[in-house]
DNA sequence: CACGGCTCTCGACAAAAGTCAAACTTGGTT
DNA sequence: AACCAAGTTTGACTTTTGTCGAGAGCCGTG
């Protein structure tokens, strides 16, 4: 047979099995192979996206919970995952919503900016394989050595990879010693570069941290926990894309922000759809900093979170008349 | 479209089905039913467009023949369904790809422009479902009293049903007994709203008739064969939304014409991504009509038929030189 | 209130799909 | 030429899914 042969048969079995409807077995007569072959290019076409299996996300929009969430905040579409009503795992069920949240926004040719975190990499480790044509996924801001496997860099690719997309990664750190090296770094061509490309993005992936001890930039060593705590008496609410954000989701004022390489906020609201996805609870303040910033167009969060932002933004009605 | 119960069970089942990949009967003991009951319901999410399942036609993009016939005729995309490689019957193949074809080039919002005729509606027939929001689906051309069942308004409504979407029907015959009456009909308000609404389309679907006694325009009486014959010799070449049109894809200046209600050529025109799906071999004059009249930017087409339009555009290159 | 007609649900069986170890290619290396 | 490693392919087996008729609930009607 021909160069590539392998694809080529995916691509046959797939089409005869997903598009005419036949059945494995005539799938297997027609090729001429065994059907444990066809059964297996089947899984093949399934995990490189040559074949698609989306299920709507509308079921999670159409919860008048999240249209009460929209208006309340002026947000373009949130979705809430039904907490504990479904699974054992709540933030599994948010994750795997916010994965195809992502998937039903994106679009051929799009420019995706995608940030770091457990979250990211969450949503990334559980997302279906596409095919999508002429997508670049580009790295928001600088990489962190964390022991973990959510580094900015991994988030980034594995997401690329999933799409098979190209992936365009940072090679800087997050955060250097001094601002002095920041500034020339930021002045490099090639950082300069892709931090003026991400203003063109059409989406950006992102989560919002907290500003605790249990922060990713803690736990890789970016700051010690004396630190994000001197931070947070100076008014910390969240991190963005690796960056300290105050209650107004603007970029604190500090020595910190100034020696991190990072996707400016500016550049960030200029991204079309901002999809915003928060899994744990205890990211209440940093969530309502970044929607304040309006660092978020679409929201993915649980029906927990949801119920406490709808409480919020009922009070604060309340006080204003 | 208020969510029923059973349409909320329908798709919590298809959500954790497909999305977070339970077996059947996990899912059964998660929303306490019995398994058969899943099964039921996925299928029921399956046709009612709640899930989606559709595979890439790249590879019918990817081919040689395909680049080849783009680049010869300046068209935008063309897909090749290779003849009698995988199925009995070709024709079900190039039709079952255009449905797959028509379903990608489709996005949420769009508006869509939809003619006649036994090849769009063995296409709508076979069409998966879709639950595409706003999207509208408009009759390209006026009725026809066919005894078959792929009357004008049939293919749009048929193609509205499976996309869920809203289906905009021509409320006039396709041809009349006089140019008067004709003229005065296009005048009538909700028709000229609907003609005029034509070039607002984002994506048109139809064939091209042969002109001979085997046309729909014969065998639904609004021709009569010898009628038919006559205006062949008068340089008829093929028929686009019920008007015959000339080698050189232009409205033929004759009475039958005149007497049309329909999309005007320029209308169409304007409309971004005009697919065009031919079946059979016999059209190949009417094909290349279309084409010269630039009435087509998106093909899908059998094998056969693409070597008989290269072979003919070789041979014009030939000759030029 | 009993009766058909209706839809929804379930259990049991049949059909189809998934899996795995072993046999078999294939392409490169000693 | 012989060998190895990586990757396919297959038959046999297990698990999962599809289907169908029976039964259960529900409602308007005579």
């Amino acid at each position: 047979m021909a160069i590539r042969p392998a694809e080529q048969l995916i691509h046959k079995a797939a089409w005869l099995y997903y598009a005419h409807g036949l059945r494995q077995d005539e799938v297997a007569s027609q090729l001429n192979i065994s059907r444990a072959s066809v059964a297996m290019y089947l899984r093949k076409a399934r995990e490189t996206g040559i074949v698609n299996i989306s299920t709507s996300t509308q079921l999670f929009t159409d919860d008048v919970m999240a249209r009460k969430v929209e208006d309340a905040f002026g947000l373009d579409a949130v979705w809430i995952a039904p907490e504990n009503a479904y699974l054992a795992d709540p933030s599994t069920d948010i994750a795997v919503l916010a994965a195809s949240v992502f998937l039903e926004l994106v679009k051929k040719g799009d420019r995706i900016g995608v940030a770091w975190g457990r979250t990211v990499y969450t949503i990334a480790d559980i997302m279906s394989f596409a095919d999508l044509q002429d997508v670049t996924v580009v790295q928001l801001c600088g990489n962190l050595g964390a022991p973990y496997s959510y580094r900015p860099d991994q988030c980034t690719m594995e997401i690329a990879r999933r799409l098979n997309a190209k992936g365009l990664n940072f090679y800087a750190p997050l955060v250097l010693s001094t601002e002095e090296l920041a500034k020339s770094l930021r002045a490099e061509p090639v950082i300069r570069d892709q931090l003026a490309g991400i203003a063109n993005c059409d989406l950006a992936l992102y989560s919002v941290g907290a500003v605790d001890a249990d922060s990713h930039l803690v736990k890789c060593g970016a700051l010690s926990p004396a630190e994000m705590e001197g931070l947070r008496s100076q008014g910390a609410a969240g991190v963005i894309a690796g960056q300290i954000i105050d209650a107004g989701g603007e970029v604190l004022d500090c020595s910190y922000n100034r020696r991190v390489i990072s996707a400016e906020l500016a550049s960030l609201r200029a991204i079309e759809k901002r999809l915003m996805v928060v899994q744990e609870d205890t990211k209440f303040e940093p969530l309502l900093s970044a929607i304040a910033g309006g660092l978020c167009t679409h929201l993915v969060i649980g029906a927990h979170m949801a119920g406490r932002l709808l409480q919020y933004a009922e009070a604060a009605t309340k006080k204003a008349s």
